[in-house]
DNA sequence: GGTCGATCCATTGACGCCCATTGATACCCA
DNA sequence: TGGGTATCAATGGGCGTCAATGGATCGACC
């Protein structure tokens, strides 16, 4: 498996630390990178965590701008300020920093959502309010394309 | 590691010294710099900092001006005229000039910022407002680009 | 002789690293 | 097929190391 998929929920312990389920950290050591990357999702209230795939994503986004521009060095300022390498330790466990769980609105315990070539970390109240959110637009969605009762998409039409 | 990433808030001390991060620290002496290469930042209230890499990357930007020019003259002027090398003492430690901390806006406290091959030093409130902006503008752009993988915003989705 | 600065030392608190426990699941064998 | 067992993921806690910080001493230069 190499990419990130399934959710789990899980509780952080009394130093704050919180384990990567285990099928996800797999999926890390076979990207290479070394420790979590992790940084606030621009649009929702989760924190989006990845290795290489996701850090070469971010990067390919920066460099649709020419070099020295001010749109650059925001996006420079803006991705890498916020973002965060953290250590993951022998048993698997990461500590999300003070920013990040502010941004979540994370105390004890989250939910891990795996998206493909990165995951999400959701305070567990707001990820099943955003899921529903979700859920409620895809209904239209598929209403609106009158293909009811039918899948939305066929395999493999967005990566 | 051979880049500087991530950030980390610290405090000046009552003789005004500040500790350079470890992680960054270990980036300069693998960069093989004695001391810390420090100017204002052209664009922002902000200090940028760094070793060898950075200023490669400023002879760089100066060579994009010809020989002689008006503008190579400034550049050499603004950034090598106003940069200053600090020096590093057994611990860490660095003390700023008064230069950079009124061009920063510091008094008492900072954060350090990893951006690659240079990091930057702000005031932490400052640092705080400007990233609000740019991550503002980092949105739109994206909306406008239209990233991947971010979720199709239907017209009257209810809130 | 005094002040400023630089190097050295001492404290403390956080973090990395290690091991122990528990509970669930998968596997094996009768 | 059911019971027993081995394995591993998740969790909890202890301890040592080192980064960050504060203070002290030494020296140099006014």
């Amino acid at each position: 498996m190499d990419r990130f998929v399934s959710n789990t929920a899980l509780r952080l312990d009394a130093k704050g630390r919180v384990s990567i389920p285990a099928s996800f950290r797999s999926v890390l050591a076979r990207d290479g990178f070394d420790g979590l990357y992790c940084y606030p999702a621009l649009d929702q209230e989760a924190i989006d965590a990845g290795g290489n795939a996701l850090l070469a994503e971010i990067e390919a986004l920066i460099d649709r701008f020419p070099p020295y521009s001010q749109e650059r060095e925001e996006f420079r300022i803006s991705l890498y300020g916020r973002s965060a390498t953290l250590k993951i330790d022998g048993e698997g466990r990461v500590v999300l920093t003070d920013d990040l769980k502010a941004h979540a609105g994370i105390s004890d315990s989250v939910v891990f959502v795996g998206l493909g070539q990165k995951f999400q970390i959701w305070e567990p109240q707001r990820f099943r309010s955003h899921l529903a959110k979700a859920t409620a637009t895809v209904r239209t969605l598929t209403r609106r394309l009158g293909t009811p009762r039918s899948e939305p998409q066929p395999e493999g039409a967005r990566e």
